[in-house]
RNA sequence: GCGGGUGUCGUACAACGGUUAGUAUAGAAGCCUGUGGAGCUUCGGAAGAGGGUUCGACUCCCUUCACCCGCC
């Protein structure tokens, strides 16, 4: 089942709150959802997740269909049982990572992308089918069209020729979702793409939203530069049905959330509070000093940390800054220890997950400008 | 005590009678937006001591000190 409800819209932007219902439960918008690429979260238990407050977690298609498979993770009983997530799980459909891998490890045609696996170079194929079918067996309730994915500074024929692919592997992605989903259990995201160019963003906008896919994803929007990413993403909105699910594809800086938040975006899927949290960078509130100019982090791995008491942040109500210092943070990271990896983690998500209820709650007080004002100016 | 060997960044190793003594790792600072417990960038850091040979010694010689191995 998919379903989605606009609870509040602000008076003065197109921020908006909602909830997404699906066959594992509700997410309340804005959401930011933590990316579980193998299948978990890393470092960090389900039940921190839940504890935390996340109501989903996105996985990734790639990672998962090379190993374990997703005819082994459909005969465990699905991703939500096989790894004890029995709340809403997004797949991404592997467009991104392909896109990514390095140094010619993929080739591209119309029909789809050939790619060599990064665990032990064997070769596979992903088309749109392929894509769609993969996600099917690993079975998350909300799932992607498979797209190109593009480096932003393509020139214009390129991206042009790009879109006119991904245009195509939509409507087969569409096709075949159908055909596999005749018991509605899953909803697919169509994705929008075009590079840099206002027109061409408009065109897939426009394209994207006349196949009838339940929800739509913005794709290869970097966060830098952050005029020209903003100036995508809000014309791209503008033809976009103001009543579906607006996911942005793999944007998580704070600066940027309230940004696209007050375009109207509902969801965000990022690596950074997870990724950075492992090598040591600890988010802060604004009240503790986190601001655009330091990316609302710090390094916890520098050596002015080594015997400070005070907790990662003041102002933060979360397990970890109630219990530890920055001292044993600093010293967990030194010496490796795997602790350092699940408190940085909780706390970073904590973070999140408190700012994402505070944004909620600002738009439906009409105060989200304030609150706005308050992190970013 | 005798014989042999080795002494170079914190650690492990390298080169060379002649520009600025190299590499790895550790250290310091920074980077990471749909993969990355990884990776990348930058910086700081060394000839056991003393003497001799030489235009010039980390390199060759001597003394001394330290450590290692073997023997009694």
């Amino acid at each position: 089942m998919f379903n989605f409800r606009i609870k509040h819209k602000a008076q003065n932007s197109q921020a908006r709150t909602g909830i997404i219902s699906t066959s594992h439960g509700k997410i309340n918008t804005p959401a930011f959802i933590p990316v579980a690429t193998q299948a978990t979260v890393k470092a960090l238990t389900p039940i921190q997740l839940e504890e935390i407050g996340f109501e989903a977690v996105l996985c990734n298609t790639y990672h998962l269909y090379l190993r374990p498979g997703a005819a082994l993770v459909k005969k465990m009983g699905g991703l939500q049982k096989f790894m004890a997530w029995n709340k809403p799980l997004f797949t991404d459909s592997g467009g991104f990572q392909v896109f990514s891998l390095k140094n010619g490890l993929c080739e591209v045609n119309d029909d789809g992308v050939t790619f060599k696996s990064h665990i032990d170079a064997s070769k596979h194929i992903f088309t749109p089918e392929k894509s769609m079918q993969i996600q099917r067996k690993l079975g998350a309730d909300l799932i992607f069209a498979f797209d190109q994915c593009l480096a932003l500074n393509a020139d214009y024929e390129t991206t042009k020729k790009s879109l006119e692919r991904t245009h195509a592997w939509a409507v087969r992605s569409l096709r075949e979702f159908k055909r596999l989903n005749k018991d509605k259990k899953q909803a697919l995201y169509g994705i929008v793409q075009g590079g840099r160019f206002l027109e061409l963003r408009q065109k897939s906008a426009k394209f994207i939203s006349s196949l009838g896919f339940d929800a739509i994803g913005i794709g290869s929007i970097f966060g830098d530069p952050k005029d020209e990413s903003r100036k995508i993403v809000e014309h791209t909105l503008k033809f976009l049905p103001p009543g579906k699910p607006k996911h942005l594809l793999g944007i998580g800086a704070v600066e940027d959330i309230f940004t696209y938040v007050e375009m109207g975006m509902d969801t965000f899927d990022c690596v950074l509070p997870t990724r950075l949290a492992r090598v040591g960078y600890i988010y802060i509130r604004p009240e503790s000093g986190g601001k655009p100019e330091n990316k609302f982090r710090y390094r916890i791995t520098t050596s002015k940390f080594k015997s400070d008491k005070k907790p990662l942040d003041g102002h933060c109500d979360c397990y970890v800054c109630q219990n530890f210092s920055r001292a044993y943070l600093h010293h967990l990271f030194k010496a490796e220890e795997l602790l350092s990896y699940t408190l940085a983690t909780y706390h970073n998500l904590y973070f999140f997950a408190r700012m994402m209820r505070e944004i909620r709650e600002s738009i439906e007080k009409d105060k989200f400008r304030e609150l706005k004002r308050k992190w970013v100016k």
